[in-house]
DNA sequence: GAAAATCAGGAAACCGGTTGCCTTGAGAAC
DNA sequence: GTTCTCAAGGCAACCGGTTTCCTGATTTTC
C-alpha cells in the first residue's frame, strides 16, 4: 500500500505558505508583512524587501478565500450554458474567458444540459459561492425567461436573450447578417435568389428568412419560391436542392440558413451538374470553418463573431459589477466572409487543382 | 443616470444573509445556529426548527469562502485545456463536469491556448485559489511535460498524458481502436485494406497506423501500399483517394485516421464511380456525428468515448483528493460504431431514398 | 434533600488575510 | 535637557463560518 500523501509529508511545497510563515521568516508581524506585500502603511524599504524575499522564498500566494472574506469580492464569475456546451458556446466561452482573465477573474463553468432543475441548482451553487456576476449562454438566440429575479449579482445573457427587457443581453444581429448575404448576392448581379434554412419554429431561421425577404422586397425583388424551412442538416440541404431543381422557376443563387445546409446544397448542385458559383452562387451562415472550408468550393458565409460577442458580454458584466450596468438588448453586427462559392467567375477556367 | 445598485438599496435579497442574521432572527448565538443547521451539538428540536425556519426565511446560503477558510477544502477543481477548447475538449469537460458536479465540486475553466506562459499563469491562479485538484486536458494524445513538479494538489491528465510515468493520466486506447477497425473490415471479408491518415509526426496518426499494420500482419496480410500520411482534412482524404485509385494495387476497404479524412475519401470514391460499401468499405475515427452522419453513406467509425474518459479522469481525481491516488497511465477502450459505410451489401439494391 | 449526571446553549478561539489605531523610539526643535 | 513630531511597525478587530470548551439549569439518583 502506497503511503498516503498528507499535509505533513508532502515536503517543502506541501502545505501552502501562509502570511504568518512569511512574517515569521522575515521577523515581522503579520500585519507588517501584509503591508509590505501590498505597498500599504509606512515601512522602511529594507523591511519591504526582506518581506518580499521571504515571500518569494516560500512561494507565498495569498489564500483567495481569506481575501474574499475581507473584500466581499470573489473575483469569480459563473458561466451557465443553458443547453449542452457545443459549437456555439465554445467561442462565446473563449471570448468571455479572454476578457475576464484580463480582469483577473476566474470562470466557473456550468453545463445545464437543457434541464431547468440543473440550471437552478447551478444558480444556487454560484450564489452560494458568492460569484461577482453570471453570464448565461445558450445555443438559441430566442429570448428565454430570466434565470432568476432580483438576484444579488449582475447577470448578462450572451447569444440568448432574456424576455425581461431590463435584463442585459448581447445578441448577434442575425437580421443584419441575412441582409449582408442578400446584398452581396445582389451586388454580384444575382436576381433569382432562393433560401433554404432550418425549422420554421426556430427563432434564427425565422429571423434570417424574413430579413432576407424584406431586403429583396426593398429592391423590388422576391425570393424564388417561398423560404424552404426544414432542418439544420446537410441532408436537408440536398433534399431542398432537389425541390428547387424540380420546380419551374430558375435560380442563380441560394442563401442558406447554415453552412451545413449550404454544403448539402453544394453537393447536390454538383451532382446535378450545376456549377458553383458560375451557375449558382452560394452563401452560408455561421462561418463554421469545418464546413465552410471543406465545402467544394469553399463557402462564403456570415460570421456572427461569437468570440467578440463573448468578450462584449464579459465587458458588460465587468462594468455592471463595477456599478455601471447597461440594461437592455445589445446587438452586435455580423460579418460577411468571402470565399469561392460567390467568387466572380474566371472563365474559361480549368478545374482548380485541389489544395493539400 | 440610473441609480447605482449598491448593497444597501438592493432590497431584501440584496446583501446575502449571514449566519449572524439567522442567529439574530432565531434568537440564538451564531455557534448555536451553526450547530442547528449542521446537525451538530445537542440542541432541542424546537431550537433546531426555529433556526432552520429563520434560515429559510432569509434564504441563507453559507459563505463558501468562510467554509474554505475553516476546512481548507474549496470543493473546487481546475480544468486546464492546454490548447484551445475544441471538439475534443468538450466531451472531456462535459464528462468531468458530470462526475465532479455529482461530488458537489465546481469547475474552474482555464483555456491556455497553446501558450506555456498562459498555462503557468493559470496554474498559479488555481493554486492561489486553493483548488482541491487539477485536470489537464488537450487535443493531442501525445505525452507532454508535467505541468508542474511537487504540486500541493493532485493532478490528472485526461486525453493527453504526462511524460512522468508517476503522474496519473487517462488516455484512449487508440491502438485498440485501430485494431477494432481492422478486425471489423477483416470480418466483412475485406482483405485489401488501405490506410489514409494525418501527419506522420502526429502521435495519434502514428499509433493508429502502426496498430493497423501490426494487426494485418498478425493475419498474414499487409496494408495496400504504405500508410498515406497527410493532414486531418477532407481535402487530404480526396487527394489520397486519387493516389490510391491511380496506383496499380486494387483495394476493397479504407481505414481512415479521422472521420474528416474518411468523408473526403467517400466523396472522391463516389465521384470516381466506386460504391461504398459495395466496392470499398470505409471506417473512420472519432465518431464525430457531424461528419459521420452527414457522410454519404453514413460512416462506421471508432469512438474514443471521450465523455467517459472525462468521467474517469474526474473520478480518479476525486479519489486522489481523498487520499487514494492511482498513479500511472490508465487506458480506456474505444468503441466501434457501425453504420452503412461498412454495411453488408444488400444486392441488387436501388439507390437508397434519402432520409430527411 | 444533596450530590451527580445530563442537557441546552453561550463564549471564544480559529482559519488567513487586511486595516485602523496605538506604541515605540529616534531625531528635530526649543 | 525636555518636549514635539513623525516614521516604523506591532496589536487587535474584522470578515463568516465551525468547533471546542465551559456554564448554568434541569433532571436523576440514593
Amino acid at each position: 500500500m502506497p503511503p498516503r500523501k498528507t499535509k505533513e509529508n508532502a515536503g517543502s511545497s506541501g502545505r501552502p505558505a501562509t502570511i504568518s510563515d512569511v512574517a515569521r521568516l522575515a521577523g515581522v508581524s503579520v500585519g507588517t508583512a501584509s503591508k509590505a506585500l501590498n505597498g500599504r502603511g509606512s515601512l522602511r524599504d529594507e523591511t519591504r524587501r526582506r518581506v518580499r524575499s521571504a515571500a518569494d522564498e516560500l512561494g507565498f500566494q495569498p489564500n483567495t478565500a481569506a481575501l474574499t472574506l475581507n473584500s466581499g469580492r470573489t473575483y469569480t464569475v459563473g458561466m451557465i450554458t443553458t443547453d449542452t456546451i457545443g459549437r456555439f458556446s465554445i467561442p462565446l466561452m473563449t471570448g468571455a474567458e479572454d476578457s475576464l482573465g484580463a480582469g483577473r477573474m476566474s470562470v466557473f463553468l456550468c453545463d445545464a444540459r437543457d434541464d431547468p432543475i440543473r440550471e437552478q441548482y447551478y444558480l444556487r451553487t454560484l450564489l452560494s459561492r458568492r460569484v461577482d456576476g453570471i453570464i448565461v449562454t445558450g445555443r438559441r438566440t430566442q429570448a428565454r425567461a430570466p434565470i432568476g429575479v432580483d438576484l444579488p449579482v449582475p447577470v448578462v445573457y450572451a447569444f440568448i436573450s432574456s424576455t425581461n427587457p431590463d435584463d442585459c443581453s448581447v445578441v448577434p444581429d442575425e437580421a443584419g447578417g441575412a441582409r449582408k448575404a442578400v446584398d452581396h448576392l445582389l451586388a454580384l448581379g444575382r436576381r433569382r435568389i432562393a433560401h433554404v434554412t432550418g425549422p420554421e419554429h426556430h427563432h434564427s431561421a425565422a429571423v434570417r428568412a424574413s430579413a432576407a425577404v424584406d431586403r429583396l422586397a426593398a429592391s423590388g425583388l422576391g425570393l424564388v419560391g417561398a423560404p424552404l424551412f426544414g432542418e439544420w442538416s446537410e441532408a436537408w440541404g440536398r433534399q431542398a436542392t432537389g425541390i428547387l431543381l424540380g420546380a419551374d422557376e430558375e435560380f442563380d443563387a441560394v442563401f442558406c440558413g447554415s453552412d451545413q445546409i449550404a454544403r448539402g446544397v453544394a453537393d447536390a448542385l454538383r451532382a446535378a451538374g450545376r456549377r458553383v458559383p458560375d451557375d449558382v452562387a452560394l452563401v452560408g451562415f455561421d462561418n463554421w470553418d469545418v464546413m465552410a472550408l471543406a465545402c467544394q468550393p469553399p463557402l462564403t458565409s456570415i460570421d456572427m463573431e461569437l468570440e467578440g460577442l463573448g468578450r462584449t458580454a464579459a465587458d458588460l458584466l465587468l462594468a455592471a459589477i463595477n456599478g455601471e450596468p447597461a440594461p437592455g438588448r445589445h446587438v452586435s453586427p455580423c460579418r460577411l466572409v468571402l470565399r469561392e462559392s460567390t467568387a466572380v467567375a474566371v472563365r474559361p477556367g480549368p478545374t482548380r487543382v485541389e489544395r493539400v
